[in-house]
DNA sequence: GGTAGCCTGTGGTTGGACCATAAGCACTGG
DNA sequence: CCAGTGCTTATGGTCCAACCACAGGCTACC
């Protein structure tokens, strides 16, 4: 025959037949967040496949945080489908950008977009609490003897909770992968500013706007403040984004 | 103590020290795309670990696209460093959104700032070739008898082409990965439409004008055009994003 | 009634065996 | 000399059988 598919008639390896079955029941609502699975000697038998390939599928699903297995018996032994996306997305870009698939450029246009976004929504309509827990915030950051990780820490958190009042999950999900994967370097650019003091109180004020804007219910405004943050952050310390 | 930490140490299971090590490496540029890692046996007894828990953790790595594995001898048998986010990202999304993680509106959002970068930035500046080859895909989606499958794969390539564009290879991974995440519920849209002639023409016509934004440097008018080609789709089928 | 200790089910880990595949290599026949 | 053919070897793919550690439930003993 003329099929040039020859080549790629690769056989389905036993774990990733495993894998799809798991997969197809999720697809399929089967398998819900808190559902048990049976376990790894169960499913082998099932399946007809040995327990070494099952586990093989299960530690796959999960490092994507679909899974988490306990040891011992009762309720809560086995593996139970977890739905924890954070951990799993940003491990991923994190290597990926290590291998340089996408460059700190490239992550950080598309920070920009979802902080954008997330603070369009938070203006539309932020939850009384999530306001609270922003102020709440912003007051900790202004803090003095404040330092690089510490600070750090409460800047992601200032960021993701303004993505969480965006009622956006994704977006949420997506930021906190985006900055847990370049935390390293936030921290190493963090120590090339020359008065950091400046900088800590400049980035807090800057919080305090957006903050204000979100309030106000001025999307734009936050959208536009949130951008000049970042941008202003990374022309201050010379890295990325001219 | 009052630390209140007791009860979460886990143990670190063998597989993931032997993750936790390739993935260091990784991270720190010792293992770069091509290059290969020790045969499974070999890896094993560098690391004083079991063949078994040596796969769980290469089987873990090739699911985030980070490895792929070729049996037989020779220079390419092996593992291999690979470097190809897109499959496993959209299989993550996928199984996460199916989960209930994050709603197909979140999705929505996110997709279309995403696209608004995208064109925005390829205006700025897009390829020759890129140009090219997104005009050849505004022909053939204009061509008539358009099927539902056929017509998202062009719409799909059309859109990633415009993410390749813009010379961000995280917003066009990204992109590719939710489009590939939502294939299914697209096509269903699709055939909900009442006249399927109409919008395909509609939407053929809406990629037009897009390109030619693009064409002319006008990122605004490109990305507001983006947004109301997008929502104005959803609108159409009725579902999600009001 | 309480508690200590056994029982059982679960993942965690190991070692060994065998298979299929694919490349390299040596032999052999033209 | 060269081409083909089969052996060798390195690799992942798969399975099995066993043992461990842990956690909850149960029972028998005090």
């Amino acid at each position: 025959m003329s099929d040039p598919e020859w080549r790629t008639v690769r056989p389905v390896r036993t774990h990733e037949q495993v894998l799809t079955q798991i997969q197809q029941k999720i697809l399929d609502g089967r398998l819900r967040v808190g559902d048990r699975l049976p376990s790894e000697r169960e499913l082998g038998e099932a399946l007809g496949v040995s327990r070494n390939s099952v586990r093989e599928a299960l530690r796959v699903l999960e490092s994507m945080g679909i899974l988490s297995a306990q040891v011992g018996s009762g309720r809560d032994a086995g593996s139970t489908v977890a739905g924890r996306s954070t951990a799993a997305l940003s491990n991923l870009l994190r290597l990926h950008m290590a291998l340089s698939q996408f460059s700190q450029n490239d992550l950080v246009d598309v920070r920009i977009e979802l902080e954008r976004l997330a603070v369009a929504r938070a203006a539309a309509g932020a939850d009384v609490g999530d306001l609270e827990r922003l102020r709440a915030l912003t007051r900790a950051m202004a803090e003095p003897g404040m330092d690089y990780e510490r600070f750090h820490e409460l800047d992601s958190e200032f960021h993701i909770a303004l993505a969480r009042a965006s009622d956006n999950a994704l977006a949420t999900d997506l930021m906190q992968a985006l900055r847990d994967a370049v935390k390293g370097e936030m921290i190493a650019a963090f120590r090339r500013v020359r008065d950091w003091d400046v900088m800590v109180s400049t980035l807090t004020e800057e919080h305090l706007a957006i903050l204000r804007a979100v309030e106000a219910g001025d999307g734009k405004e936050a959208a536009e403040l949130v951008t000049r943050h970042i941008k202003g952050f990374y022309a201050a310390v010379g890295d990325a984004q001219e």
